[in-house]
DNA sequence: ATAAATTTGACCTTTTTTGACCTTTGACGA
DNA sequence: TCGTCAAAGGTCAAAAAAGGTCAAATTTAT
């Protein structure tokens, strides 16, 4: 298991009772051991609004990192995904999606697991890789669509 | 015995309880002591889905391959028709087969809707169509594959 | 003797990790 | 009050750590 894993881990670990966790990004590195851009890069890469996190934070003295799980509009999240794809999406956006959704349990396990297997790299391979991002986009989108009753 | 056979007998042996296993390809290349490639070539010939596996991976610090067997109970009627399809089907013969093993109860209503709706003419419109049957078969098979359990 | 399967190696792409340097903010002394 | 400094957090690019691809060379099967 990567540093990144573990660190995502631990910050979930630390969300409380409001879904959110502070968290002071020198001292987190220091505790873990690893270089203070690493949080930075767990943030961006683990905690993005796709993953369905709300990030804050501020600097100086007594300056912290606020990472928050999104909960409001649930209802329409769904929806709101289907518009919001373009013509294209890459698989981690769209993986980081399907588990969000899945969280907020407006995908059913076996609804998520055909949507990752039908969009994965493998279930593509046979196709110029130019095309695949905008396939997924269209695949993901019909199969969304397919969940609504 | 070649390497080939000699990695995927290795392979094979390394599936955990949950029919999976997870390797790193450079370390098991370098413990058999044979180019990182042939790793690939075992996997891409070996480990498909006809063969009734799943495989995903990841690259970077602390990347692996993951290679998962099918439940065994994975429906003989759909083995066959993974094994049947080929490189390419048209619509017309998805949708038979589709609504054939959801007859015999061997794909719920659900699993079966998204699958047509996964490789729905609509869904690979942005795609030339010579590609769009050998997509549909690409598509199809890694969601057979995970319909089960 | 071909054709198919295997093996290798050179090169590519993605993801993670680190470190040097930058910016913002609060506190404190002049 | 203002200026300066220390305490946070932010940015960016290079290095490192995987895995992927492709085609040529070799071996094996038909």
């Amino acid at each position: 298991m990567n540093l990144t894993k573990e660190i995502a881990e631990m910050i979930i670990s630390m969300l409380d009772a409001d879904n959110s966790a502070e968290i002071q990004r020198n001292l987190l590195a220091e505790q873990i051991g690893c270089a203070k851009s690493q949080i930075n890069y767990v943030i961006s890469s683990r905690f993005t609004p796709e993953h369905g996190y709300i990030v804050e934070s501020h600097r100086g003295g007594g300056g912290y990192i606020k990472i928050t799980k999104a909960s409001e509009n649930i209802e329409t999240l769904k929806m709101h995904l289907i518009n919001s794809i373009g013509s294209e999406i890459g698989e981690k956006t769209l993986r980081a999606n399907i588990i969000n959704l899945h969280d907020r349990e407006l995908l059913t396990e076996s609804e998520a697991k055909m949507i990752l297997a039908a969009t994965s790299e493998y279930a593509f391979r046979q196709i110029p890789i130019e095309y695949r991002n905008i396939l997924r986009a269209g695949v993901l989108k019909q199969m969304l669509l397919a969940t609504e009753k």
